[in-house]
DNA sequence: CGCCTTGTCTACCAGTTGGTAGAGGAAATG
DNA sequence: CATTTCCTCTACCAACTGGTAGACAAGGCG
């Protein structure tokens, strides 16, 4: 469980906050910030707590690099999305594409997502403050979309808010699928996803659509 | 803030294990099953922590405690939206509805379903257990509708999915609003029971409408 | 070589955690 | 009246919490 050790002391250094990063990132997601103990993240890394408070001076300094960490992986994604520069539900598909590639690799990313949008998390603000530009930017593409009658129309912040839900919703709450009768394999994501998209395009396709783009 | 006390001991009993039930249930919603502390919601009771471990052997015997009581009360706001015995689009509406009415007045609830539904939560299973009914009878009801044609063909338990998420979802992340910019008043919470009614009708509304019902 | 920086460790600490033991007041019951 | 039952309390406790102080080993560097 603990290969590398002792022997890695020459190289040392900021792969051991590589590590605790990544470690940390989990447990937060999975436990919550009050659930989760520098002793008990310590002992998972095969380290002392006092290694970890080394290289982040505290609890909180340690979520809220975490959090930084988590949201670049959110905003590196919707980028890639985003830069296929297409229109309509095209758009809205490849970002929920996207999102799903990243949940199924890195489930612990929308865990934190999940932990940091709690109304009582510390620096509830922190991932706000850093996912707002995405948020603009989203908004004002969907606001331009239902203009160009490719998306049905309504009000855009709203909208978005409801495709938010369904789909974070749909990828986190994993456990209430389970004990529901799903067991969430990698075949049953891909379905979801497939469901999910049906779902969106229905909800998402104008009554009187216009014709394909430019 | 502490009103009755002293006065209480004569009717005494089952009163304090009410009260209890509710301050805990609002702490478990807000902060999560490990921020909440025996000592903390003690004295938010006005009372000592020993009064709540008389009530409840242990902490996690509170816990599930709230939790049937909130099962309970999900339960019940389901079976009176049912009670209507209404068809398609117009019984998913009266259950939103009712789940919103249930929000306003009791946002407690739904911050409890939200932790319960984490997957690392203590007896996430036991909510679960409690849910199932309602699921069940939900997705058949789900199913009628679509042999019907009065429900957007899909598969039913990936829709039901979708539906949860976009309701619950919608419901609890406040504070994800907060951080967009809404804020969130009885005023926009009416709004966006509306705006997430017309984005479910435009999901869920087959594209070739059957007639509207018996 | 000796010195300084880096990174991890041991040793502690005060405060908080969930939980136990049992005293004692009030009211019902004989 | 005495006894018992119900309820809340005071007094503890061991384990764990986040955090401080400082020892010590390993390189890098003059």
């Amino acid at each position: 469980m603990v290969e590398k050790f002792a022997t890695v002391r020459s190289m040392a250094g900021s792969d051991t906050r590589r590590r605790i990063l990544d470690t940390a990132l989990a447990a937060f997601g999975r436990d919550g910030y009050a659930g989760t103990s520098l002793d008990g993240l310590a002992a998972e890394l095969g380290i002392r707590k006092q290694t970890i408070l080394y290289w982040f001076p505290s609890k909180l300094d340690l979520f809220e690099a975490v959090v930084d960490d988590a949201a670049v992986d959110l905003a590196d994604a919707f980028d890639e999305a985003a830069a296929g520069g297409l229109a309509g539900l095209d758009q809205v598909q490849a970002i929920v594409d996207r999102v799903f590639r990243l949940a199924v690799h890195r489930p612990q990313v929308l865990g934190l997502v999940r932990e940091v949008t709690r109304p009582e998390s510390p620096t509830a603000s922190r991932l706000g403050a850093r996912i707002r530009p995405l948020y603009d930017r989203a908004r004002d593409f969907l606001t331009r979309e239902m203009e160009a009658g490719r998306i049905r129309r309504s009000d855009p912040a709203m909208l978005l808010l409801s495709l938010y839900s369904a789909v974070v919703g749909m990828v986190t709450e994993l456990e209430v699928q389970r004990t529901v009768g799903f067991e969430p394999t990698l075949r049953s994501t891909v379905m979801r996803r497939r469901e999910l998209m049906r779902f969106l395009r229905a909800a998402l396709t104008p009554e009187h659509p216009a014709p394909a783009g430019p």
